[in-house]
DNA sequence: ATTCTGACA
DNA sequence: TGTCAGGA
């Protein structure tokens, strides 16, 4: 899955991200200025704007068509990161469990102990989801 | 020609 | 958010 990188990778100026998002410049470093997206820059301090973080402005973009304001949007876009670490981290333990038949008792408490921490978390994220509703109108 | 930062008649 | 100035 190395395609993710080529993803990653700071390719087009910000004009190209203008016409491919039809938001405007002065939105988009305005988004950067708020920590929405952080582009690479070259070495003539140009932004430099990767397949990911077009992707993003677009959820962006379509957030803020839906009136969700920048507060709104961060905690949304930290919510969706979240949920991504959490599946790599689901992976990784079932690559461990997998591989192991047979586990050990302080395994099995290990594990236990992680999914219930895990199942804590998602309340709590489920929690802030309620009060998201603030940031819509 | 293009993009950047700062500022606001 | 738009827009203009002054640089790079």
């Amino acid at each position: 899955m190395s395609d993710n990188n080529r993803r990653s990778m700071p390719l087009f100026p910000i004009s190209i991200v203008i016409s491919l998002t039809d938001l405007t410049a002065r939105q988009i470093r305005y988004y950067e200025e708020n920590d929405l997206i952080q582009p690479a820059r070259t070495k003539g301090n140009r932004r430099l704007f990767s397949f990911h973080e077009v992707d993003r402005l677009l959820e962006i973009k379509d957030l803020i068509d839906k009136g969700v304001n920048l507060a709104g949007i961060k905690q949304m876009l930290a919510m969706k990161q979240e949920h991504l670490e959490e599946k790599a981290q689901a992976e990784i333990q079932q690559e461990d469990t997998t591989y192991n038949e047979d586990l050990s008792d302080k395994e099995l408490r290990q594990l236990l102990k992680q999914e219930l921490f895990d199942a804590g978390r998602l309340n709590k994220s489920s929690l802030r989801q309620g009060e998201l509703s603030r940031f819509f109108h």
